[in-house]
RNA sequence: GGAGGGGUGGCAGAGUGGUCGAAUGCACCGGUUUGCUAAACCGGCGUAGGAGUCAAAUCCUACCGCGGGUUCGAAUCCCGCCCCUUCCGCCA
């Protein structure tokens, strides 16, 4: 969410911006509801306060007669107080909805654009596509070759997008996360396991939305939890109320989640076994930052992601995502897409991490601000996320990346420590 | 799940209907004193919204876990909820 009064002095910005990223809001709308809510502020609060002096004087009132006059006019006051409150509230309701359909504003060098062809390609991992002397297969038929994933099994006993991980299929997961770790700990970031729950009120501060037919979350009956589609939901939420002392910021901390996601209008999608599933599990970075560090940590984070690929051998190229690929909360985001040999005609590159600094934009709704010391005031910090390791699409980029001619896997040098072998298969 | 105790400022902890945004201590900031450090002493020290100003000063309003209610007036009384804690039960 925007700050209301940054929306009124900057209206042509905010509009241009909604343009870019291909959204609209009532901008007109909320330019007069607001004006009509701050003139009803004012008579709530002048009204409360003549209720207050009366109140002062009814304990020293002598007699009873000038103490009932007064009661009366207690009651009057505060009755046209509450009557004006209410239409203040109702007018501030408005305000919010509209103000809560407003999209962060972007990063001035994010390539304008509606959608993902639009984006930029700024920079490359350090190990080229293979060249393979065989046909490389995709994940799914290794999977299954190989005894490490199971659709059927998972769409028997969950539905479509639910798989097994098996044997050698486990181990590569865990080591997958265990590395991550490992590398991410190096770095300063507070390892966590997070709940797979949040409340609604947190997905809501994070930018999700989870109800509506298109909602991408799901939500548990007669409560009020929804299964979390990343760590990003419940590590924004760890925070939420808090005030930091500056001098703590930037926090860099990182979780294991599940990830849940409906996958609701995404049928058709590229969506052939594990790239877009409705589970799978993540090591997710965070981090909270004063305004001044957020972009040199967004540059880090990106940084880590290209790390890690680099580490783990697999090649990729990083996009900066146009304004109309952003999504509402982000100011400006990062994706890393890996090459997958196995998916399209002869491999296509398809997205691994994503990067994204979102500015005040959660932090206002979740109320997580920071304070300088000796400085009045606090000022809200600046969240950011990064996907460390995605197990699920990790995995597929792994498995057709690796790859050999006896339909074995080669395990990437830096998790056979992790796995306890150097090859799966063949069988 | 049952029974009890509790949720007040950064922390500790007073406050059971009125002048309480809230005593006191600690921490913190500024100053005095001081070979240095410490101690002592003096002063300051919440957040948000609004009005005001070039900027301040200043003023107003709200906030004592959250939401309702009673009352002219609620940190204080009543109801619901949440969280913490102790004991019991259950359980991975």
């Amino acid at each position: 969410m925007l700050d209301r009064k940054f929306v009124l002095e900057n209206l042509a910005a905010v509009r241009a911006n909604c343009e870019h990223r291909g959204m609209s809001a009532e901008l007109d709308q909320l330019v007069a509801l607001d004006e009509q809510r701050r003139a009803k502020l004012a008579d709530v609060q002048e009204l409360n306060r003549q209720a207050n002096e009366v109140s002062k004087t009814i304990g020293q009132a002598k007699d009873p007669d000038e103490r009932e006059r007064r009661k009366d006019e207690g009651r009057r006051l505060r009755d046209a107080k509450d009557a004006a409150q209410q239409d203040h509230d109702r007018l501030d309701a408005e305000v919010h909805a509209i103000l809560r359909t407003i999209p962060n504003m972007a990063h001035p060098d994010a390539p304008i654009g509606g959608d993902d062809t639009s984006n930029l390609e700024v920079r490359q991992g350090s190990t080229a596509p293979r060249s393979f002397d065989f046909p490389a297969l995709d994940h799914v038929e290794l999977g299954k070759r190989l005894d490490l994933i199971d659709f059927e099994g998972g769409a028997r006993t969950s539905g479509a997008g639910f798989y097994f991980l098996k044997n050698e299929g486990v181990l590569l997961d865990l080591a997958l996360q265990r590395f991550a770790i490992a590398e991410l700990m190096k770095r300063g970031f507070q390892p966590t396991i997070t709940p797979d729950l949040a409340q609604n009120s947190i997905l809501e501060g994070i930018g999700f939305m989870p109800r509506g037919p298109e909602t991408q979350v799901y939500s548990i009956e007669h409560s009020d939890l929804s299964l979390i589609g990343t760590a990003e939901i419940t590590l924004g939420g760890l925070y939420s109320g808090h005030v930091f002392d500056a001098d703590q910021l930037p926090l860099r901390l990182c979780g294991i989640s599940h990830c849940y996601r409906t996958e609701a209008g995404a049928a058709g999608r590229a969506s052939r076994g594990l790239y877009r599933v409705h589970q799978f599990t993540k090591v997710e970075m965070f981090a909270y930052t004063t305004p001044e560090q957020s972009d040199a940590l967004h540059d880090e984070l990106c940084q880590i992601e290209c790390d890690l690929f680099d580490a783990l051998g697999i090649p990729y190229r990083v996009v900066d995502t146009a304004t109309g690929d952003l999504g509402a909360p982000a100011y400006r985001k990062f994706d890393l897409e890996a090459w997958m040999p196995g998916r399209g005609e002869a491999g296509e590159y398809g997205e691994v991490t994503s990067t994204s600094n979102c500015t005040d934009f959660q932090a206002r709704r979740l109320d997580i601000r920071f304070k300088n010391k000796g400085e009045k005031g606090t000022h809200f910090v600046h969240t950011l996320n990064g996907t460390a390791i995605a197990l699920s699409r990790a995995i597929i980029a792994v498995l057709e990346n690796y790859q050999e001619a006896d339909g074995s896997i080669t395990v990437p040098e830096v998790l056979r420590g992790w796995m306890g072998m150097d090859r799966i298969g063949p069988r």
